[in-house]
DNA sequence: ATGAAAGCGCTAACAG
DNA sequence: CTGTTAGCGCTTTCAT
């Protein structure tokens, strides 16, 4: 009541008010020393009575410790970033460290404007995805000097710490399903890989196998980008007896082609994805695909900042394990 | 070459280096004031040379900003959240400011937690879903004094500037199109409305309505969810001609169980939903829906709080339109 | 145009 | 256990 309210009060004028040093006062506020029961009441009281909230940035100053962690990633518009995001935000939390989030949109120019963006910011470390940035990338993280881990795979020769599965042998598993059910001539519809090298790795996962007729076709990464794209192959001339896609969402979407189509070949048609969406289980048939743990990968790459932050050790690569999910959407060829 | 690399070198070192003072060298960081194109170079070759970064922190403190905006949301785990967060992030960035997004999974001591949180950091504002929060919540906000905004509702006497839509009234006309259709006993399948205001909102703008027998339900908010409610619909006694679906998910799980149903009252089954998700356009077959536009509100709430931040003028409330969506799911009752 | 000096709000080192 | 004294790294008057 004896000030003027207009000013926001300071540690100083806590002290002030407590009858006690600034150094009593930010004893309190961090529970670090000891203080006298009647000291640290009156402290309180001062706090309390001129609701007072300590400075973020003066704290943050004398620590030199801002508690954030930014992550870098494509887009938060598919249910595996989101999944994905989720879970990183909620072990960092544990932690005691934050998330800023910055999509780049699947292109390179905007990560890096991103990650400027952050590390100005003052994030202590840096999540990414995928292996593919742009050149000036590397030299903006080493001079912030911040943990960098990149995520949705794993390379082990990649200059950031991996954490994730190997895109390429994903693939190859599902292909492997099909082919061990008799399929020669395999479909395989995927997004746009030309700035997604998640894409990129699973292709080229494919493309290694031999005595396979691969017939791949790019599209958007959505529902109505799988439709067209089943669409257009069932009018070409080229056969298949299975569609592989290259993500769930195009695999239910290729699903939803199949039914609505007239053509014979669509009952009998395998369709396999790579994601297992919690949607995929319960679409009707139930989808066959691979089982990608993203919550885990969320777990596993916070827990990889965090420790390289807090422990300034870097932590090594982690593979995370797919499998594969039989459903109902493969059979053998007829 | 001179100095031990130890050390990360601050602003006084580039202006040693420089020859100039720390003031010069503040100068061209800021960019504000002028200074001459001889010092200026000076100073960046020195930045340049010691690899200098300047403190956010320091730079926090002495501005009294952070540019740092809290997100307080439910979960990622749903794409109608994530597009909204994500629209969020992108006009924030166009506004110079950054995004902290907390998950509170539908709770409310989770929320006020992560607010806590949040607040201590140093936001300068928070982005809140819903209007129904921990009692404490109101104190916390106005002892930091930091801008607060509410989405995914419009409650013209909320505490907080609202933007969004009028739950009970989207939920009304999705009732009214299937009531315009002549059906007169409709199952209305929802999340669970304890911990989720939105859908309270949403079944009471259906409670209200008479001539009509409705018979609610409330299921995880899920395709699981939804399958199975329907499937326990259809084992009950009680009749019904359409399921209106509080949300899409709901929706599209829903016509997943009608299609895998042996019930003779399956094909005929009209079905309605709430959200418009990209993928209820091209569902089979496409779903009607109440669009409600996330993207808009995204834009609009980040900007409220954004003008609100910057400009200290607490924003008006923001209605967004929603509309009805006829697409394949409905239809009169026989 | 430029520098000296005075902080911003807090924590930490050091006495006592 | 507690207060005094220095800063942390930067921006900002205020002279010059």
């Amino acid at each position: 009541m004896k000030q003027k309210d207009q000013k926001k009060p300071n540690l100083r004028d806590v002290a002030r008010t407590a009858n006690v040093s600034a150094a009593t006062v930010s004893r309190v506020l961090t529970g670090a020393a000891t203080v006298s029961a009647d000291k640290k009441q009156r402290v309180e009281d001062a706090i309390e009575m001129l609701q007072f909230v300590p400075s973020s940035a003066a704290r943050a100053i004398n620590s030199g410790r801002t508690r954030l962690i930014g992550a870098l990633i494509p887009t938060l518009d598919h249910a595996i970033f989101a999944r994905f995001i989720e879970k990183v935000e909620e072990t960092l939390n544990t932690r005691g460290l934050s998330l800023i989030v910055a999509n780049t949109r699947f292109d390179a120019a905007q990560e890096l404007d991103k990650a400027r963006r952050l590390l100005d910011l003052g994030v202590e470390g840096l999540l990414v995805s995928g292996t593919s940035r742009a050149a000036e990338f590397d030299a903006l993280v080493r001079r912030y000097d911040v943990p960098v881990v990149a995520t949705s795979c794993f390379r082990a020769d990649y200059t950031y710490p991996t954490v994730g599965y190997d895109n390429a042998a994903v693939a190859r598993s599902a292909l492997h399903h099909l082919t061990d059910l008799g399929h020669r001539e395999i479909a395989v519809v995927s997004g746009y890989s030309a700035n997604n090298d998640r894409t990129r790795e699973r292709l080229s996962g494919l493309r290694s196998t031999v005595d396979i007729r691969l017939h791949a076709v790019e599209t958007a990464l959505s529902y109505a980008g799988a439709r067209s794209a089943v669409r257009d192959l069932l009018h070409a001339p080229r056969e298949f007896s299975a569609i592989l896609c290259l993500s769930d969402v195009l695999a239910q979407g290729a699903l939803l082609e199949l039914r609505h189509s007239s053509d014979p070949r669509a009952p009998g048609m395998s369709v396999i994805g790579i994601d297992d969406l919690p949607s995929s289980e319960h679409f009707d048939p139930p989808l066959t695909t691979v089982h990608l743990p993203v919550g885990k990968m969320g777990f596993a790459a916070a827990t990889a900042v965090a420790d390289w932050v807090e422990l300034g050790t870097q932590p090594d690569h982690v593979r995370l394990d797919t499998h594969l999910m039989t459903r109902a959407t493969t059979r053998a060829r007829e």
